[in-house]
RNA sequence: CGGAGUAUAGCGCAGCCUGGUAGCGCACUCGUCUGGGGGGCGAGUGGUCGUGGGUUCAAAUCCCGCUACUCCGACCA
């Protein structure tokens, strides 16, 4: 008999649903502070592997690690007007540097003469020391990156795709034309679309911002954009080209090779903990998480089944030389990642906390493999079929690891591919078909398939149309790159237009 | 910050209307039988019922205030 753990199912109500998720999967918690997570060991792992692969990748493009301070004086913001207007109703200000005891309750002292900003984002404090470093054209391009965390005071808090505080990583570059930086927030945009896909099996699409929705105090806002389950859009990375707009505000000036004293183009783009939200409501399905191979913690679990004490000693060495064996397979590169769960707990306990986790192997090995040197194998994405478990001969397993990884990975990718191609409206012409298809207010998934979700369509370039796809609920989520360059309507003021964009409801 | 709802054991809930000294399922502990799709049986551990006040002989229960959380909106990665 099958119990449901999850208490509601993608169908019965999408966003209790992915709640159930974090909860079951053990990822994450609200913490007592408000507005602020909890990140579980399972949760900050998969985290680390992100940090791992997109790290790797941030250097392979010529970036190098920093570190600037979480504190930025207020003036820095004053100093940017559109960035100041963008952040100012979600900053946290440290006003007090201490504490006094009055009548016995603790009360801030020590009033700092200018308050301090905690990080919203720093491309203030960070174009505040580019203006030192660069004198010269020799001096350029400067490329950074730096791990932190930031603080956005939100209303409306949700685990990993809206907290107070989150974690992320934000790439600042500045550059002697406009055509190289530019050109550089096209380039690590890219790197986001290929880090979502190979090694998140996320597909996204990739395009620009409108005018409207750019980030505060940017020339061009470029972004991936992710198809969830319930067919809302999320936003999974950004990358901004600035030019000279920081630089002007921050002094960043060199001295050209004719000799002239010229302002720095620079850009800035990051990604963050919200990848985790996005992993979760890209893979998860009605039993937990689904975590794909290339950011698992541990891509294959060993569950001993050790009831039968006689044979405890016997069943534990056999699983040591299974992980052994598996230490000389690897996986994109990297050695293959095991874990051998010798908790004590029950074993059947134990394989469905794994499948909940969404680990990609679970394997139970028990007295029966011993004699016919075999595992049990199950395959988290087969969970619904009969070859959920399997009885693979030892050496077959070891030697086929590296594939079945890969095919995990790629029926992972191929799933989220089809779901995002399949509900990609193209053929909406009108406003009025528009108008019809985003009458459901309320998103919900039918079967497998979400209510509402993408439209391709026309948009005439207007500008103050904010209204009115505030009263629809749904945004531009993005210019795609790949322009038709064909004729239309625009679907929301009718009038012509030849610019395609992605409408959708998001997060 | 606006609208709605919730707050009782680690989690999910009942009890409240009609006040009388705390209950169920899961989890956890011990024993036992099981054993590779989420066990069975038996015995246990665990709660000043979110918080402050009021009514009463007596409050989880009735009244007033506060706080937190969840969902919907606005805002956002």
């Amino acid at each position: 008999m099958k119990q449901m753990t999850l208490q509601k199912t993608r169908e019965q109500n999408y966003p209790e649903w992915y709640q159930n998720v974090i909860t079951v999967a053990d990822m994450a918690e609200n913490s007592s502070s408000p507005g602020c997570m909890v990140i579980k060991p399972w949760g900050y792992g998969i985290w680390e592997r992100m940090q791992r692969v997109l790290d790797d990748m941030i250097k392979e493009t010529g970036h190098d690690n920093c570190y600037f301070p979480l504190f930025i004086p207020l003036s820095f913001f004053q100093k940017e007007a559109d960035h100041v207007e963008g952040f100012a109703k979600e900053m946290a200000i440290v006003t007090h540097s201490r504490l006094k005891s009055v009548d016995g309750k603790l009360t801030p002292d020590g009033q700092l003469e200018e308050p301090l900003i905690i990080r919203p984002t720093s491309e203030t404090i960070i174009a505040d020391s580019f203006s030192k470093w660069v004198k010269s054209y020799r001096d350029l391009p400067v490329m950074m990156n730096q791990w932190a965390n930031v603080v956005r005071w939100e209303m409306r808090p949700r685990l990993f795709l809206r907290t107070r505080e989150f974690l992320w990583q934000e790439g600042h570059t500045a550059h002697a034309t406009y055509d190289e930086a530019e050109k550089e927030a096209q380039t690590m945009l890219q790197v986001y679309a290929t880090f979502a896909r190979e090694a998140l099996a996320v597909p996204v699409l990739t395009g620009k911002k409108p005018e409207f929705d750019k980030f505060p105090g940017a020339v061009d806002t470029y972004c991936i954009e992710a198809m969830m389950q319930d067919g809302k859009s999320l936003q999974a990375g950004t990358s901004h080209f600035l030019g000279q707009n920081f630089a002007k505000s921050a002094n960043i000036k060199f001295q050209s090779s004719q000799g002239t004293q010229e302002y720095a183009y620079t850009t800035s783009w990051g990604v963050t903990t919200r990848l985790i939200g996005a992993l979760i409501m890209t893979h998860g399905d009605d039993e937990g998480m689904v975590v794909p191979p290339v950011v698992a913690p541990h891509q294959i679990v060993i569950v001993p089944l050790l009831k039968d004490k006689s044979k405890i000693d016997a069943v534990m060495s056999y699983a040591q030389k299974l992980k052994s064996a598996l230490s000389s397979a690897s996986f994109k590169g990297e050695r293959v990642r095991v874990k051998l769960d010798d908790r004590q707990k029950e074993s059947v306990d134990k394989m469905w906390e794994w499948t909940r986790k969404g680990a990609p192997l679970v394997i139970e090995v028990g007295p029966r493999d011993i004699e016919n040197n075999a595992l049990m194998v199950r395959d988290r994405t087969k969970i619904n079929l009969k070859e959920w478990k399997e009885i693979v001969p030892f050496d077959d397993f070891v030697s086929s690891v590296t594939e079945r990884l890969a095919t995990i990975q790629n029926t992972l990718l191929k799933q989220a591919e089809d779901r995002l191609n399949k509900n990609i409206r193209n053929d909406i012409k009108t406003p009025g078909e528009f108008e019809k298809y985003f009458s459901n207010s309320n998103v919900f998934i039918e079967g497998d398939k979400p209510s509402v979700a993408f439209v391709r369509g026309k948009w005439s370039g207007d500008n103050d149309i904010a209204e009115k796809l505030k009263s629809m609920k749904i945004n531009i989520r993005c210019i795609p790159f790949d322009q038709s360059g064909t004729q239309g309507t625009c679907l929301i003021t009718g009038k012509p237009a030849t610019v395609d964009v992605i409408y959708a409801r998001s997060y």
